[in-house]
Order: C-alpha cells, then sequence, then structure tokens
DNA sequence: ACAAAAGTGTTGAGAGTACACCCATGC
DNA sequence: GCATGGGTGTACTCTCAACACTTTTGT
C-alpha cells in the first residue's frame, strides 16, 4: 500500500476576550512557509492519540493536554505528496497554558485569532472549520468552555468564552442564574482586581459535581 | 510506511420490534469464521467514503445508502496481520430495506439482534459499542429514527424505534404530542391493517420541514 | 364478550426569556 | 465625580412529566 497516515491537531485557546488556535510555519515543501496545523506521520509503535501528543509537543512544546478525535480526511490528492491520510484531533489550553508557548523558542509557532486566520496549507482549512463547529456542539452538552479558562475565574470570563464560541452575546443575569443552578462552580474567598473598576469574585470548576448531572442527560442552556 | 488503512461499516435496521445490525462471517484467517462487521481495505484512488459505500456492497449487497463517519480505531496489535487503522462508519436502513439482505445468496451476511450479539473478530465489539452510542444521540439532534422506518409509518412504529434505541419505554401520549409539536409529520388517509386490533393511521416523515428546525437548534425532547 | 392495541387532555412544576438599576472601585 | 464593569430579582410563557379511560377491530 503506498498510503501513509497523518495527525493533525487543532488547539484552542482564549486570548485577549478572543478564541485563538495554534498553528506553525511549515519549514519546508510542500506549503513551504504557509501556515499549518500541528501535526506529523503516525509511527509504528504508537498510538493514533499518542501519535497526537507527540506531534503537539515537538512542533509546540505543549503538553499534557487531553486530546479528543475529530475526523478523518483521506481525500485523493488532498496532500500532493501522494496519499496521506489524517486523523484529526482537538485539544484546548487553559488560560493560564495560554502564554505558555509565546516564550518557546524552539518552534515557529503563533496563535492566531479564529475570526482572523491566514492562508492554510493542505485541506486545514476545512479541518478547522470543523473544530470550530464541534467546540460550538460540545459547549452545550459538555463542561469544554472550563477548560478554556485557569483554574480560577470570573463569572463574565466565563461568559465571555461563551459568547466567543458561539458568536453571540448572552444575557447576564439568566447566564448567572442557570451556572449556579448547575451547581458546578464553586465559590472562592478570592477576588481579580487587576484592571478592573469593581474587584470581582473567582470560581473554581467542581467537576466531580458535573459527572451526577451528565448520565441525566442535562444540557447547558444557552 | 508499513502502514494499512481499512474501512468498516456498521449498519443498523429494525427488525421485528428490536435494533439489528448486520454482519458478515470471516471466510479466512485472521478470525476465520468469526462473525466481523463489513468492511475492506482502501483502494488509491476512492475517497474513504467510496470505500465504504464499496466495501458495503461487496460484501452484504446493500447499497444507496447515506453513510456517516464515526471514528477511526488505530492501536498497533488491533489487527494481527500488522498495523492497520480502520476508519468506521455508520448507517441505516429503513424497514422495508431490511429484508433485502436476507435474499442475498452472494454473501454470508446476517442480521443479529443488538442484545444477542456473537463473538466478535479484531476490535469489532468496540466499534459496535460506539456505534450504538452515537446513534443514540443522533436520535436526539436529527432525525435518525426515521432512517430506520419504511417510508409510510404508524406513531406506534416510530414510537418502539426510540424505545429500542434509548432502551427504555417512553409515555405514549407524551410522545405523540411533541411529535405533534416537531410539525414535520404529515398525517396519511391510510391505515395499517395487518396484524392490529385496531388498524392505525399512517405517517410520512417531512423532511423539508425539519430543515427550518435545525438552524434553531431545536431538540428531540426524549 | 373479550382481548389487544389505538387513540385522546389536563394539571402542576420547573426552566427559559426579557428586562433595569444600584454598587464598588480607580482615575 | 465620573466612567467602568460587577452584581442582583421578578413576571410571564412554555415545555416536560405524570397520569387513565374509551374506541375499534378480530376472534
Amino acid at each position: 500500500m503506498g498510503l501513509a497516515v497523518t495527525v493533525d491537531v487543532v488547539i484552542f485557546a482564549m486570548r485577549e476576550r478572543a478564541l485563538h488556535v495554534l498553528l506553525v510555519e511549515r519549514g519546508k515543501a510542500p506549503y513551504q512557509g504557509r501556515w499549518a496545523i500541528p501535526g506529523g506521520f503516525v509511527e509504528a509503535d504508537e498510538t493514533l492519540e499518542q501519535a497526537a501528543l507527540r506531534e503537539l509537543e515537538e512542533e509546540t512544546g505543549v503538553k499534557d493536554v487531553y486530546v479528543e478525535q475529530l475526523y478523518t480526511f483521506g481525500d485523493p490528492g488532498r496532500d500532493p505528496r501522494g496519499r496521506v491520510i489524517t486523523v484529526s484531533y482537538f485539544a484546548m489550553l487553559g488560560g493560564d497554558g495560554a502564554r505558555v508557548v509565546a516564550g518557546d523558542d524552539a518552534s515557529d509557532a503563533r496563535w492566531f485569532a479564529m475570526d482572523a486566520l491566514p492562508e492554510l496549507a493542505f485541506d486545514h482549512d476545512r479541518i478547522l472549520a470543523y473544530a470550530l463547529e464541534r467546540l460550538r456542539n460540545k459547549l452545550e452538552y459538555t463542561t469544554a468552555g472550563f477548560s478554556l479558562l485557569p483554574e480560577k475565574f470570573t463569572l463574565t470570563e466565563l461568559q465571555r468564552v461563551y459568547e466567543a464560541i458561539l458568536g453571540r452575546k448572552l444575557e447576564k443575569r439568566n447566564f448567572r442564574r442557570k451556572m449556579g443552578l448547575l451547581k458546578i462552580l464553586q465559590g472562592l474567598r478570592e477576588w481579580r482586581k487587576e484592571g478592573l473598576p469593581r474587584p470581582a469574585k473567582l470560581y473554581r470548576f467542581r467537576a466531580e459535581r458535573f459527572e451526577k448531572l451528565k448520565d441525566k442527560g442535562i444540557l447547558f442552556p444557552f
């Protein structure tokens, strides 16, 4: 079989109130100089997920993240080098982690706002579009939104994550009441003060409480 | 690369009020004589979806179905022949079509009830479990349920599809009212009489009406 | 007349939506 | 003292869940 398999990892983070994605600049042909989703060839003795994590760390320095399989793209002709099938993954980086990559000189990786993307290599624009759609869906029935925040966050920060991904404004009081109803937030006795007119209370996500809700099919009602 | 790629197609149908899946008996090693999900190797010049449709027809005679990609399984060791990555698909066959295969002597294909499966080849039990989970989810936000019925069906038949897949009983009056509210059913002036104490009205699914609902994020509330 | 599935409405509870003002702080 | 984002409650509507009896037919 003249067939090769790659993995590609779409990794999202919130930066400056907007949803960003991490891309790498290709150093060699094909598509030299173009930006691409980090990824590479699967090796013989690793699982697909291990390959995704390895490539992500090699190309961007990001590690210790949870990746989830997205979709497999395999049209003939999607890679000029021959028949290459790619298994795409996606991941989310918490607010604090989002700064790690910026200072990593071992890579040509950069964050791009989702509404200001460069031209991409291969069919990576399709992959990215698919990943965004999946992220929107996950927001409704999982706690994906929390994965894009630091451990401690304010309610307004949480709301901005939802707004950035869904692409529309949400009503503040309703958002807060519903989050309260879910009982998956723990209020802390700490306040965020930097750059705020009035200090905002910090919260922490309580994963163990969410587990109980999941089986009952409870949705995030936004 | 010593890497091969296959496609496998999980195909569901309702038979005798229970959810069934179509399996084929393997004629050669490995796992000779075991039952397996229909599938085979991807050829050089076809898309993954074309490969899935081709293999499905070759092995079971089923054609003209809509297939949807499910998940890609690629652990080293999942196939004793070497490193084989499989892209799985799933499909649904309407009630009338479900009989087609039974008379097809060109294949060793057979329908199995999902709650009485034989031992399967490779990691096909995992694939099947994943497909069932996906089917359950799709039932909630798509019209997947209708794909398992003939063109004309009674409300009780429709309810049985939901019950078979969700694995629990639903309340008749609530089910009917909610289906009515969605306005995606067209009542016909025909009745089903075979084997029924009292004739039941037949309905038809109106796909074009559903399109309008989708964008508004309307869910099937079962 | 009996067995079996078809068909039909109401009520109470909980969640969704829309909406406007005062509060605490930094400058 | 003013600009800025933080924080709070009510009223209405709609949907969900629970629940039992009558109707039509074949035997």
